[in-house]
DNA sequence: TTGACTAAATCAAACGATTGATTTAATATT
DNA sequence: AATATTAAATCAATCGTTTGATTTAGTCAA
């Protein structure tokens, strides 16, 4: 009953304390790096107590690895479902090389939509970028999480492309290569925009980007009609 | 008094100083993060006091910069050539697309070997990149001094190639597109070294992305019919 | 050859501020 | 009573930077 005055700070509202920790470590920890930031960057950002930290999560390292578990659940929330998709439909229905390719492309398209037109990707790309660079702890769990389940879905599509076994070492290094164009538009986006002139990454540069992209996919798996001699005379 | 025999270690060496501190902090802020790496990290492993980097630098912030011009002129060391030459074959030779080709692949080969065969490149590519995800005052230098002019080389090949003004837009994102399965290949080295089970990038691995990344060029500029004699390996 | 002088370079030590973490006491909601 | 959550104070450790003294190398007058 005391301290009418002021209702503003409030109390519980369970899990919301813990959310919003969880949402300033993904703003904060993907904008600079972990030893940019600090505790109380952290918890001025999530507008709660410092302690709560430590009470939460043991503390910042602990924060830290929360935010990749977090990473992890948001990108499979949608990334888990498309490769479902597409495994199943590998497993059930023996597409031709024309399908799969199809296949192929819209799982890039979704990629690049999620990764180029989506503010929100800036945030986790921080983190999972770094973690490509220098690995901690957090690694592990964006591996198992994303990368792995992500490229093994590829390597998939790309084996029946190119008739080499999924497992294959020229599969996997030819999936990471067709990965590759989508990643530099992502990590190299301050270089990019500043060579094209451009502002940012807007609507009409994510679908240029894409079709640059789709060309690439195209000509490399062999579908540009030319080179690929089973199903072709494909009208174009 | 001249002496250079002299071994102790607090004596004047002019720039002697200067010079281990640019090599720790290109080890360590290439390394870390510029926050993960402290001024006694740096002294530490440079063995100088702590005190020189004020001296010598005007504060970390100041070595960090500098690292950023060392790193342009050790790169530009061996590309600026490389450049040059192809940049005056285009001027006065006016070559066909297959000498382009070969250009580029020669070209790319070079910065492969660089990027991934060097152990020294994981010291500023790790500047580099870092840089890429979030830009301080040291990505003007780097953007200048290296991703300027090896873009700008790259695109006047690629437009050679593909018939397209160097300046046009599909130009510069193609260009970005053929160099991001090489981009990949460095930044996701963690990834990637996992998911294949090697131990690291060994010659024979090299040589595998090697193959993989002309596949894929040759596949997107357009040469994939033409029996194409390589007479490159002309590298050290 | 001296010896005084200077500027550059290096040093140990300490500075004030900030770090991540912890504790305490109080408060609000269930 | 139990669970969350807060503000505030405090902790040892470490941060980047500064200081004042000292060492070194080279110059120059005698």
């Amino acid at each position: 009953m005391k301290n009418t005055t002021e209702q503003n700070k409030k109390t519980h509202a369970p899990e919301e304390t813990r959310r919003r920790l969880l949402e300033s470590g993904l703003e904060l920890f993907g904008g600079y790096s972990f030893d940019g930031v600090t505790t109380r960057n952290l918890t001025d950002r999530a507008d709660v107590n410092l302690a709560s930290i430590q009470y939460y999560f043991g503390g910042k390292k602990g924060l830290y690895l929360a935010v990749a578990r977090h990473i992890v659940d948001q990108v499979s929330s949608w990334a888990s479902p498309q490769i479902s998709t597409i495994e199943k439909i590998l497993r059930d229905q023996d597409p031709d090389k024309r399908a799969c390719f199809d296949l192929f492309t819209s799982f890039m398209d979704e990629l690049l939509n999620h990764v180029l037109g989506n503010p929100e990707s800036t945030r986790w790309m921080g983190i999972f970028l770094r973690e490509q660079i220098k690995p901690t702890a957090a690694f592990d769990i964006l591996y198992e999480g994303i990368m792995a389940p992500i490229n093994c879905c590829v390597c998939k599509l790309v084996g029946k492309l190119l008739d080499l076994p999924e497992l294959d070492e020229e599969t996997k290094l030819k999936s990471y290569a067709l990965i590759g164009p989508l990643l530099i538009f992502h990590i190299s986006r301050a270089e990019i925009v500043r060579t094209l002139d451009w502002e940012e990454y807007d609507a009409a540069a994510i679908e240029a980007v894409r079709k640059v992209i789709h060309d690439h996919s195209k000509a490399v798996l062999g579908l540009d009609g030319a080179p690929l001699k089973l199903e072709q005379s494909h009208r174009k």
